[in-house]
DNA sequence: AACGATACGGAATGTAGATTCCGGTTGTCA
DNA sequence: TGACAACCGGAATCTACATTCCGTATCGTT
């Protein structure tokens, strides 16, 4: 129902929008729990065009999740024109988390919570993960952090930061705290 | 139901056992989302029993948090134990991460995720806390870890690792992995 | 051994939410 | 402007579980 081929009625297109756009705030603001008839209702649609655009409450989050990775892709290219490898490091992992704030569904996505089908985000998901390991490659030979620091590390340790962002959304100091005690561990 | 004052009847007891037993192994490898009914079968009862015992799944889930909360605060005071201030306090952190290895429901519960009446768990809770605290203002004061860690900052680490052991349950090198970066962070 | 008081079993009920259906509308193109 | 495909609305349907109910069975006490 996403791609078909011939090109949308205009109107079809308008609310296609819409949807995403309603559907992203309250995926936002109440996480996996919001429901397909708030969302439908948000932007004065019925459940059946809801349901023509996408064919399922996974289909819609994904596509959400789609959208988010993407923007994430160009944050990884924005932090990588940085000269100084640490500062490029840094400025990537902190993009990665800012731009998770405020958006309970795509932390949930991020940590690995279900629902989402992550077969249909191959693409963007590892355009992301290219650039990132480029910039972590970069400011591990730099001497910027540790000399066995990879991809992988990095997505455990923002994964980290992420549950803090996501369950204690004002406890302690926030999420920052937590950020600033798991760049000590990886500086060297 | 849990408290009433008079003692139960000896198959009653034996009863509320059984319903422990398959109710941790079943919220352990089935998080949350075990359901009543498998809980119920798995021990023989009927559901008018496992309600009679426990008036509600929350309800149910808090009992089991509540005895392993009770049981972490054992661990904390074993690695209070330990002379070397430093390794005193990495014993606590380690043995926190391993008594919720392989208890999905127990996870997320300490990660923070809803469902538990904490409550009626105050108690354990604190207790756990108090040695905790102690723990960490002597490795401060002996200078095995940064100083302005505190309590509040072994949770945010704690959970952080914990999303790596519950979300990620094989990946990468596993969450002894993060454990060693977040460690890295606050040794000094 | 009989009698309450306690417990138990499991079918019936209640509810929340996703998903489907289909009669009615609207955009588009000749 | 007429015809038809593409769309839309929203009530009805389905599913999955938690929770309740109440007729029976069992325990413990005299």
């Amino acid at each position: 129902m996403t791609e078909t081929g011939r090109p949308l009625r205009a109107d079809a297109r308008r609310n296609r929008e819409k949807i995403m756009a309603s559907a992203a705030e309250l995926f936002a603001s109440r996480g996996h729990e919001a429901q397909m008839e708030e969302i439908a209702a948000r932007c004065g649609l019925g459940m059946g065009t809801l349901y023509r655009h996408f064919p399922s409450k996974r289909a819609l989050l994904t596509a959400m999740v789609r959208e988010r990775f993407h923007g994430m892709a160009d944050l990884a290219r924005a932090a990588e024109q940085i000269s100084d490898p640490g500062e490029s490091f840094e400025t990537l992992l902190r993009s990665y988390l800012e731009a998770a704030e405020g958006d309970a569904s795509f932390q949930l996505a991020l940590m690995g919570a279900g629902d989402v089908e992550w077969a249909g985000i191959r693409q963007e998901k590892d355009d992301f993960g290219d650039v990132a390991s480029r910039i972590i490659e970069r400011a591990v030979a730099a001497g910027a952090v540790r000399g066995d620091l990879t991809y992988p590390d990095f997505i455990l340790l923002a994964r980290g930061v992420m549950s803090t962002m996501h369950f204690k959304p004002a406890g302690n100091s926030g999420w920052r705290r937590h950020l600033e005690l798991a760049l000590a561990g990886i500086r060297i």
